[in-house]
DNA sequence: AAATTCTTTGCAAACGATTTCGAAAAATCT
DNA sequence: AGATTTTTCGAAATCGTTTGCAAAGAATTT
C-alpha cells in the first residue's frame, strides 16, 4: 500500500482516524495544536482524500456533467468555457458528454447518469428530440437539472436562454431595411423552442412590415450535403430570395458556399445573416453579418444557477427562466447595394 | 431510502447480496435461473450499481481526464470529440480541465487528479509550460498518460502529433514557389516542443532554397491585442515580409486584421498559410490556405492508446510516438499574382 | 457405498472517508 | 471540594459494492 490514507496518518500520528478527518476539515471539536499536527504531516506526505469513499460517505459527487448535441461549434465551446469559469472554485469536476444530435443517445446519456454519479447535469438538447419526458424523469428524480439555449420551456426547471425572437425579429428587419422583399429563414428541422422562437420573431418581423411575399421557411438538417442541394434550388426557384436569416451557422455557411457555386453576389444579390459566435465571420468573403449570442455568460449563468440549486438554495422567479441579451453585429454580408463596409 | 440497491435487490429476492452482485456481473458461479430472476427484478426496480461504491473496492473510475489548454479553438474541439468517439464503447466518461495556458493552473490540476479520481489522464501542455516535472512526476506514479499535440517528447510517455516540421517545411516551401522572398514565422512564445518542431521545419525550408534573406521569428502571446501591435509593426518595417507562415490559426487572424488595417492586399502584397483546422477558412477573404491537422483521429488515436495503456496491454513500438499526416489545403491567400482561385 | 469433485450460495471482510455516540479529561461553576 | 459543563478524542457504524472463503448440496468418480 503506497497510497497514503487517513489510516495511514493517524497511525503515525497516534491518533484515530475520525480524529484525522475531522481535523483536516477544520472541525470545531480538535485542538488547534492537533489539527496543526495533523496538517503539517498531511502535508507532507501529500495526502489527498479518496473522492470515491467521501462520495460514497457523503452521497455526492462534486461532479456534474454537460450534455450538449456537438462539440464542434464555437456557441458550445464558449459555454463550456463559461461553465468551467465557475466549476473549480466550487471545487467541482465537469463531464461532458455528446449526443449528436441524437435523441437516443440523449437518452441513454441521462438514464447513465442517473446513479449518483453527478450532482447535477446541464443540458442543451439535441434537435431530434421531440420526446421531453427522460428530462422530465430527471426532474421528478429531484436531481438539479438546467437548460440552457435548446430549452424546454414547457418544463418547469430552468432555462437559460438568449432573446432569440427578438433578435430574429430585428435580424429580418434588418435584412427588411437594407431592401430585401423575398426574406428565406433556414431553420432546424425538428421542434426544438429554439426554433419556434425563432421562426416566430421571423415571421411577426414579416407580419408587422407587411411584406407582400408569403413567408419562405426552410428546414434544414445537420448533413452539409442535402442541405447544399436543397439550399442550391432554393436559389434556382422563382423568386428567388434577396434575404437569408439563417438560425444557425452552419446555415449561413452552406449559403455562401451555394451562393459561390451559383454565381451569386453576397450582399448585392442575396444579404444574409445568422446567428453566429464565430470569431472569423467578421473575415468572411463577404464578412458576414451575425447575431452573437453571449455563449460564454449563458455557461456561468446556467452553471451559477446549477449550484444555486445543489446547495438548495431558493431561486430567484428571473433565475427560473433567465434571457441574455444576443447582440446584432452588423457586416458587409447585409450592405446595401452602395454601401461599403 | 428510495434508491434500490444490492441489499433491496437481495431482500427481495430472498438472496445473499454476494449472489445478487454475482448474478449481475455474469459471474459462472451462478445458476442460470437465479441469474435470470435477479437481472428481471433488477430490470423491473431499475437498479444503477453506486458508480462511488464500485469506485472505491475496485479501485478505478471508469473516468478519465482531458487537460487541454483551451477550448475555443476547433483543433482541441475536434480532438475531445475524437476522443468521446472511443470512450462510450469502453464505458468511461470524460472529464474536462481548461489550463488556459497557465502552467500554474496545469501543475495543480495534475496535483488534483492524483487521487483515484480518473484512471488516466490525456494532457495537451500549455505554452506557459516550461518544467516538465509535473508530468514527469505523474508518469512516475504509473498512472496511465498520453500527450498529444503539445507534447514533451523529451519524457517516456506516449505523445500523438502530427508530422509539424514535415509541414512547415513544405508550408515554407509553398510560399517560396509562390515567389514569397521574405517569409515571417509567426510562432507561440515559450519552449513548446511543438513550437520548436515547426520553427524547424520553417528554418530547414529557408535553407534547403537557400533564401537569401534571414529568418524572421516572431514570438506571439495569446492576446490578441498585443499580436496586433507586434504585427503592425512588423509590415510597416523594411523589408517587410510578402510571406506569412502563421503557426496556429489565431495568428493567421490576427495577420488579415494587420494586413486589412494596413491596406496590404492578401496575397498580392502578403501571402498567409496557417495551421488550422477552422473548417470556414475557405470562406475567408481571401480564403486561407491551411495546414490541416487530423484533430479527430489523433484524439481517437490518443483516447485508444491511452486505453490501452488502463488495460496494462503492450504498447506497439509505433504507438509510443505516433506521428499521423496534416494536410496541405492550398487557396486564394498563397495563390500567385495573376492566379485566380 | 464411500470418496471425490463441482455447483451454487451465503457470510463477512474489505475499500477509505465521514459521522454518531459516548467517554475521558479539562475547565468552569456552585 | 463537589457538581456541572465544555473540550477533545476514540470506537464503531455507515455508505454500496466486490470478493475471499466456507459450506451445503449435487454430481461424479473410485
Amino acid at each position: 500500500m503506497d497510497q497514503v490514507n487517513l489510516k495511514k496518518l493517524a497511525k503515525e500520528l497516534n491518533l484515530a482516524v475520525s480524529t484525522v478527518s475531522r481535523a483536516l476539515r477544520d472541525s470545531h471539536e480538535i485542538s488547534p495544536q492537533t489539527k496543526e499536527r495533523v496538517r503539517e504531516l498531511a502535508l507532507k506526505l501529500g495526502f489527498q482524500p479518496n473522492p470515491h469513499a467521501s462520495s460514497l460517505r457523503q452521497n455526492k459527487s462534486k461532479t456534474i456533467a454537460v450534455i450538449i448535441p456537438e462539440i464542434e461549434n464555437n456557441f458550445f465551446s464558449q459555454v463550456i468555457n463559461g461553465i468551467e469559469s465557475v466549476t473549480p472554485s466550487k471545487g467541482y469536476h465537469v463531464l461532458i458528454y455528446l449526443t449528436h444530435e441524437d435523441y437516443n443517445k440523449e437518452r441513454d446519456i441521462l438514464q447513465l447518469l442517473r446513479n449518483g454519479r453527478v450532482d447535477g447535469i446541464m443540458i442543451s438538447v439535441s434537435n431530434s428530440t421531440t420526446n421531453t419526458d427522460h428530462i422530465d424523469a430527471w426532474r421528478q428524480a429531484g436531481i438539479p437539472l438546467v437548460l440552457f439555449d435548446r430549452t424546454c420551456e414547457e418544463l418547469d426547471v430552468p432555462n437559460i436562454m438568449t432573446n432569440d425572437a427578438e433578435m430574429a425579429f430585428k435580424a429580418t428587419e434588418h435584412l427588411l431595411k437594407r431592401g430585401c422583399k423575398q426574406i428565406a429563414f433556414l431553420g432546424m428541422a425538428g421542434n426544438l423552442s429554439i426554433s419556434n422562437r425563432r421562426k416566430a420573431g421571423y415571421l411577426s418581423a414579416l407580419e408587422k412590415y407587411k411584406v407582400a411575399a408569403p413567408p419562405q421557411i426552410v428546414e434544414l438538417a445537420t448533413k452539409d450535403y442535402t442541405n447544399r442541394e436543397i439550399l442550391n434550388e432554393l436559389f434556382r426557384r422563382q423568386p428567388r430570395p434577396d434575404g437569408v436569416f439563417a438560425a444557425i451557422e452552419k446555415f449561413a455557411v452552406n449559403t455562401y458556399e451555394v451562393c459561390k457555386e451559383l454565381n451569386l453576389h453576397i450582399p448585392r444579390e442575396v444579404k444574409v445573416i445568422s446567428f453566429s459566435n464565430l470569431q472569423a465571420a467578421a473575415l468572411f468573403d463577404p464578412a458576414l453579418s451575425t447575431i452573437i449570442q453571449p455563449a460564454y455568460d449563458i455557461g456561468r449563468e446556467a452553471a451559477n444557477i446549477l449550484f444555486k440549486i445543489i446547495e438548495k438554495k431558493m431561486l430567484m422567479p428571473y433565475e427560473k427562466r433567465m434571457i441574455l441579451p444576443s447582440q446584432l453585429m452588423e457586416r458587409a454580408s447585409t450592405a446595401i447595394n452602395s454601401e461599403r463596409l
